[in-house]
DNA sequence: CCACATTTGCAAACGGTTTGCGTCTGAGCT
DNA sequence: AGCTCAGACGCAAACCGTTTGCAAATGTGG
């Protein structure tokens, strides 16, 4: 169950094509930014809430449900919170959802500081994960509502491949035919 | 259940930058080849198999494993060996498996003919989907090879916006910020 | 036509996610 | 501070796509 492999290290941005401007004016996923949001929704300021955004905020790659759940203290809140407080959170625009394709959502906190919509490297074989710099597909995004007369066009993009440390302990010939090891979710990531 | 909902129409293929071949030489879809692909492993060529390759190879987008199984003569298999078949057609390589990010797998066969690795442009409220032609990443996974150190690099990249028809029909402002309905699936894409 | 490994159908299990409902609580008001 | 009540929570059950165990059916090479 709380398999922590799947958050990784390896900081690789790959690239860092625009000023980073280091003023943190009013990052989005501040706890006080929190109590704006909910405050304006006439919604309720709670401890599960803060104790989420929390744990979002002291990791810096995409978490499961579980793992949060897993990362709060015991009986601090409920699992099926954990998951209606993280769709409060994204519909707030305080946290992004990302699909790894594996049938699990992950999530990350919003920072102000250029931060904002990126996408990641995925490691098949241990599920270990790289934050990619800044965005790719904003151009294609607008040639594309131009050409489809679609509105509102937005994309997901992420990278899979194998980690150093997995290429090294690579178990032969992958893409056996049948007969493979069982599908269940495991700490890979199938692409 | 069967809603047939999900398959669009609207072919808008937004550029065609490359010299469209027509020569058919040997497409991997086709009967022949599931044929070959399958002797070579010495595994059988069986009715289910063959049937939803068929299937496949008459739908220009994306099937749900169920709409596949729709799409068979009642009786003809088991939605169980439908899953499984796609499995083995996806290890073979003649499927390719699509992920919209609503939890349920799609596939489409691959076509020789320069409709090889592609992506899509999927409408959030409807489901509709666009083939858009050829891929748009290739040399962003050269870059993040050499960045990051990871190999065999691939990538998924779907587009998601309102498509014209639900331009229309769209119920005043959208979000709101608790109680909205059911998040159950439905025939929408929440991205 | 036989023998046997591969497949299938069926039903049950699985796992992530959502939800119904009764109880609890944050926050505005007095 | 205390009241009040819509909004949240905890718990457990339901959902739904997917996978799998097993016995029976079937394709294939010899």
């Amino acid at each position: 169950m709380t398999t922590p492999k799947s958050t990784g290290n390896t900081s690789c941005h790959t690239h860092c094509t625009h000023g980073h401007s280091h003023d943190s004016a009013r990052a989005p996923g501040e706890p006080r930014d929190l109590r704006d949001h909910l405050r304006r929704e006439s919604l309720r300021v709670t401890g599960p809430r803060q104790a989420i955004l929390a744990v979002l905020q002291e990791h810096p790659h995409p978490l499961t449900n579980k793992e949060i759940f897993a990362a709060l203290r015991p009986g601090q809140c409920d699992l099926a919170t954990v998951y209606r407080s993280l769709h409060l959170l994204e519909d707030m625009g305080l946290v992004t959802r990302f699909d790894f394709g594996d049938g699990v959502a992950r999530f990350e906190i919003i920072r102000g500081d250029a931060r904002g919509h990126h996408h990641h490297l995925v490691c098949t074989s241990c599920a270990t994960i790289v934050e990619l710099e800044d965005c790719l597909a904003r151009e294609w995004e607008e040639r594309i509502t131009r050409d489809s007369g679609f509105k509102e066009v937005t994309h997901k993009l992420e990278f899979f491949g194998l980690c150093p440390t997995c290429q090294d302990a690579k178990p032969g010939t992958r893409r056996q035919p049948q007969k493979r090891a069982t599908r269940r979710r495991g700490p890979s990531i199938s692409v």
